[in-house]
DNA sequence: CATGTAATGTTATATTATTACATTAATAAA
DNA sequence: TTTATTAATGTAATAATATAACATTACATG
């Protein structure tokens, strides 16, 4: 899996080239004049992105965003800043988050596998 | 709004006796013995009941669950660990990853509001 | 008891996501 | 280079999640 095949560099690149999130319905409305017909499509292109570590979903939002890093890995300490205003979005990575979520899942017994960290507010342009 | 409505006192029922997360129209199909009929009135109970802390949505399983504290304000510090494999969830509260969140957001200059924290594993007795 | 707000009931529909199954392409092993 | 295997595709149907719209009823409070 050296290369993406036509369809998930289709879906990627559209993701690259917007500043925000995208629905899997708005994806597959731009991509209809490329030639993807269907959600199906649209969603396994996805799941395979997301896989790779090359998109991300926002959960909060119903929505997909390409990754900002060279690659993510699932096990990233990755997280979002989303403004409710302009829609923007920062991914950002912060080691400590994730060790102290990490601390409180031991004290609980649980073991960690992977998080959705999202933070709503508005972005230095909207406030 | 001292007192919730049956709609609302229904739904928020069926999730405080429930130890996992429940999905619109499971608490639908749980309440329709009870008078409740359509989705509209579960999700506007939903809404409520989020509205007044009694209630958290599971952004990454489409699912709530009641709140396990006296009554979250939505500035609350919570987050929740999930098992994937049993579906049990706790909800906890930590300050200290709060102050975190808060500090990134400042120095991006964001204005932070809310956010959504969901942490998946595997919990002390699935492990 | 009048008035405004909150909640309800009901129907329809929008949005998000998956299933199922037949086919084609790509990879790599014999 | 054929064959086996895995990955991706195409297509149609449908499931699951959520909201819109509008008419009506309950209810707090001034």
């Amino acid at each position: 899996m050296l290369e993406l095949s036509f369809n998930q560099e289709t879906v990627h690149k559209l993701l690259q080239a917007s500043d925000k999130p995208l629905k899997a319905y708005n994806i597959l409305f731009e991509t209809q004049k490329l030639g993807i017909k269907s959600p199906t499509q649209v969603y396994r292109a996805l799941d395979k992105l997301i896989e790779l570590g090359k998109v991300h979903k926002i959960e909060s939002k119903n929505a997909f965003v390409a990754c900002s890093k060279i690659n993510c890995s699932n096990q990233n300490s990755t997280f979002f800043l989303i403004c409710d205003t302009c829609e923007n979005i920062i991914e950002l990575e912060d080691q400590k988050i994730t060790d102290q979520l990490n601390k409180t899942c031991e004290q609980y017994g649980s073991k960690y596998k992977n998080h959705t960290i999202e933070i709503s507010g508005t972005c230095s342009d909207c406030n």
